[in-house]
DNA sequence: TTTTTTTCCTGACAGC
DNA sequence: TGCTGTCAGGAAAAAA
């Protein structure tokens, strides 16, 4: 499931792959993923910039802005020709001949096309989208007062991608392990300094998988194509039933807004 | 207005 | 072996 770090890594990989290139011909298999409206504006546009706002891929291109989610298993791979297999529901003929194919198992992912504009955030995939982890802008003070007027849990807080935008469920779990901040805790008890440690967790867990993710990817991109794969260094997420590596107490799962969460009850405060 | 639930989709896995 | 049921997950839409 990718999320910043993994997105990251996957724009920069295409980046050094179809720079430049244009879209000759596009195939669909699944049309919720594009639709055909979309696809037509795509047609002899150049791929010119790349960029990232939280888990979104950004493609700049001659006029329009390509905006691709991969949700949970969203993939590109360069191919040599177009190919039938099963879970690819998009695929882009380039103007060096490749093929840009999108494969997507649980068809989660969205592509949507959109007119060009200044600021990339007034763009209508970005509506509902805050501002990313690594923003500059973005201060704990911001995040202090969005965590401030909310009863929901800590949890739930981290996933709302118009808080901040670019943390998965993987992430807010180490993040809030790391913040020694159980879970549950309801957004208007957490202190600033709480948010000032979520927001620099944040980034330094989300900055170490980046690098991880840029030097894994390089030995999957011949064979695999593109992927944002990697080994994690996880301490509590899917860490079920072994041992907190801080204190030896049995890590637990549990639920928190439908999704599965995992911490440890003795070195993480319930505020 | 804010929060919760449902929906989308399929592979993996558990239990019979 | 083969079948059925449950679960996971991001975000939009619907419901509360």
């Amino acid at each position: 499931m990718p999320e910043a770090p993994e997105v990251q890594t996957v724009l920069d990989t295409l980046a050094g792959m179809i720079k430049d290139q244009s879209i000759e011909e596009i195939r669909v298999s699944y049309r919720p993923i594009l639709s055909k409206e979309d696809e037509e504006k795509l047609i002899d546009q150049h791929f010119r910039s790349f960029y990232r706002i939280g888990k979104y891929l950004g493609f700049e291109m001659d006029d329009v802005d390509l905006i691709v989610h991969l949700r949970m298993e969203g993939k590109f791979y360069v191919q040599d020709d177009y190919c039938d297999e099963k879970h690819i529901h998009v695929q882009m003929r380039l103007s060096n001949g490749k093929v840009l194919a999108y494969h997507d198992t649980r068809k989660f992912g969205r592509m949507n096309v959109y007119e060009k504009v200044c600021d990339k955030h007034s763009l209508p995939a970005f509506a509902h989208v805050g501002k990313d982890v690594f923003d500059e802008e973005l201060d704990y003070m911001e995040l202090y007062h969005a965590f401030h007027g909310s009863k929901r849990p800590i949890k739930t807080l981290l996933l709302d991608q118009s808080i901040m935008a670019g943390i998965g469920n993987i992430y807010a779990d180490e993040i809030l392990f790391r913040c020694k901040l159980d879970p549950r805790s309801k957004g208007y008890r957490l202190s600033k300094q709480d948010c000032k440690n979520i927001l620099y967790y944040a980034r330094y867990i989300l900055a170490g998988a980046m690098k991880a993710g840029g030097t894994t990817i390089r030995s999957y991109t011949s064979s695999l194509g593109v992927t944002g794969r990697f080994q994690l260094e996880l301490r509590v997420h899917q860490q079920k039933g072994l041992p907190c590596p801080v204190c030896g107490q049995t890590i637990e799962k549990i639920s928190i807004g439908q999704r599965g969460t995992y911490f440890c009850k003795k070195c993480q405060k319930r505020k």
